[in-house]
DNA sequence: GCCGTATTGTTCACCACTCGAATTAAATCG
DNA sequence: CGATTTAATTCGAGTGGTGAACAATACGGC
């Protein structure tokens, strides 16, 4: 059994092994003697343990490296072909399946309908999987990431609450993985995109941030010190439900003023539409949100206002935010994306002038739909690449 | 050099004797099998570490404990006389110094003015460490833990501001640590105080735990799966500082209706003495936090409002703190706690109206000073027995 | 072209350290 | 008083990192 109990159960082999994957998967391409002194390992162990990591294909060595003088280094890189990651992403009317690689590149993806009914769904779910794993037959797919927008009890590994789907408590994992046989990591969407940002991508050395994402609610996925903050049960990261006004709208939580209320799509269509500032709960809407971009890109001006009366909104959750907890950077995930020329500064502004200390960077970064899949990577990655999370 | 680069330039031995440590200090009296059963190591293996910790006099064995069959355990503990730990708490008036054994029990204290100039205070708090050294000459101090009540960068272990004191980006290590040749961990009070929380007392296994320090402001300090939140750069936790009110009153901020405009000891003594309901910033009071609780002891109707109001508003920011982190613990500190069956239900009611998944306990953990001396005490451990904060 | 220098990567003997199994020690129970 | 159970120690074996020497490049100056 094992010396050291960092991650319960590994040698010590085992240990320096994932660190040096890790590493290389998160600084790709790198030499040896880089692996070496970022590491703090002797240059004769990462020799050994990258010839191991060669002959598993887990890692190829590829073209010469430059350098300033001497020897030119030999770089290695992640063999992208020996791991695939199936990724799920769980929404209310639409689910996407995926098959990518471990860099978080998606090589093939297909929809499906969401059910209403967990059992169906799951059902559906598993026979689309198998399917999807037959036509595939010479992928090495080393594990499944699902998300979902509600709460996920991390430490049973059960959907708690899905307010957008109708759901509660549900058991995804086990179902999944009787009908695949690969392990299945499951997650708040809020938290997935937050674990692909810190993973892939630009933002792969912050370790302090936090990612807001915006659709029909606002969830947030917060990482502090490089790791998730998942609270005791798991159900952090529900800033959404915060209230900004006591006397507010009425939320689908039940309370009044949530900032979910004022800063979500909805709010804005709303505010579009009839002029409100914020939507009373379940309240249908003719126009989409999509629709009101589309408009506010052609000129409409009351789009714009409604746009920016939304950057305004979000702002003050932002503010608290980082205020609060003082991340490195702020990432906003939505649709609300394609107009950022008009919600960014708006964010902006609104932001500022509520927070003392100088802002974070905000950044937009993209509508989810990207990030949610590149989640479902970074956690179907996890169990071979440690807690991942750069190194 | 290092072989397991967790906290890089350790050996495996080191790593382990780390681990072994910190659990006899968390969870003494405690036997080697225990040891064995909960780190995963051989017992081999432990009782050769345990060997060398009581030969360097770190760990001492006790009585044989209880066991319903077979030997009895031979019990470890902490030799509390390896050790000791000078702590300072450095507040607005008055700082204190105070010698501690690792368990966190203060030996002994003693007080001094706090010097407004930053310059000053530095002279004369390395002055009285000397001399506090030179008085106990035989203590084997291994750490000193500074608190302030204010923002810290944890990176550059400086002191960045602290509105209270009027002092900005204080160098409070490096003299000190040249003044006594001992090592300096630096740390904001709150942050002290849920490191403290962690570490000793009742909530040592609470790994997701709030604490709340109430007096002239508002702070907070969090710890998230054992490790403390700090942000990018260290200045994490000033939820004080976010707006319940945009249309609020002045905050010292600059602001307008931060959380500790509203629920401040100051707020309280205003909703007292003004029938106001929060304090414009630096305005005098005539009449001190603590007669207004010794008032509300002896049975004034109004001076139990004002606590009762005061509990409301620090409901609100609970329910925030709550809704957004889901603790499993959140504690309350200050002085405020003395009036806890005034103040307690009304956090509770409070709360509970803003929140909608079931609220962690809330609990009064003293006034501030025995949590930040306490803390003081953790911070200068964890230079001793690693990251500290549970095993 | 050749040699000094700088950097990368490999080989190998040594040894620290953990494991695992056997053994000793101590306590309770029938 | 022996059987059983749990605690702690002893010791041989093997894993695996270290460190130093060495091999392999590459460049620049002469």
């Amino acid at each position: 059994m094992p010396a050291i109990p960092i991650t319960a159960g590994d040698s010590v082999r085992d240990v320096n092994r994932h660190l040096i994957l890790g590493l290389i998967r998160a600084r790709q391409p790198i030499s040896r003697a880089d692996l070496a002194r970022q590491t703090g390992l002797q240059p004769s162990t990462v020799s050994l343990i990258t010839e191991q990591l060669i002959g598993q294909r887990w890692v190829t060595e590829g073209a010469a490296g430059q350098a300033a003088r001497g020897r030119k280094p030999r770089l290695l890189y992640l063999n992208v072909e020996r791991a695939r990651i199936l990724g799920v992403d769980v929404r209310p009317t639409v689910t996407t399946i995926a098959i990518a690689d471990p860099n978080g590149r998606v090589i093939a993806y297909e929809r499906m309908p969401t059910a209403r009914l967990p059992g169906t769904f799951v059902r559906n779910l598993c026979r689309r999987l198998q399917a999807f794993l037959r036509a595939h037959p010479r992928l090495v797919c080393e594990g499944i990431g699902v998300t979902v927008p509600g709460g996920v009890d991390h430490a049973r590994q059960r959907l708690v609450s899905a307010p957008n789907l109708g759901w509660r408590d549900v058991d995804l994992k086990a179902p999944i993985e009787q009908a695949t046989g690969i392990p299945v990591e499951l997650e708040n969407a809020a938290n997935a995109c937050a674990i692909a940002e810190a993973s892939f991508g630009n933002h792969r050395d912050a370790r302090d941030l936090v990612v807001v994402t915006v659709s029909e609610g606002i969830g947030t996925g917060i990482i502090s010190g490089g790791r998730l903050v998942r609270g005791a049960s798991g159900l952090a990261g529900e800033f959404g439900h915060v209230s900004l006004d006591e006397r507010g709208p009425l939320c689908s939580c039940g309370r009044r003023g949530c900032w979910e209320v004022y800063a979500s799509n909805a709010a804005a269509l709303s505010a579009y539409t009839h002029g409100a500032r914020a939507v009373p709960a379940g309240r249908a809407q003719a126009l989409t949100f999509d629709q009101l971009l589309t408009r506010a890109e052609q000129g409409d001006g009351r789009a714009a206002a409604a746009l920016s009366g939304m950057g305004d909104y979000l702002g003050r959750g932002i503010a608290m935010l980082a205020t609060g907890l003082a991340p490195s950077l702020i990432l906003v995930v939505g649709e609300v994306t394609r107009a950022w020329p008009i919600v960014g500064p708006s964010i902006e502004k609104s932001a500022t002038a509520r927070s003392s200390s100088p802002l974070p960077r905000i950044v937009p970064a993209g509508d989810g739909a990207e990030a949610r899949l590149r989640g479902t990577v970074a956690l179907g990655l996890q169990k071979q690449f440690g807690t991942a999370i750069v190194a």
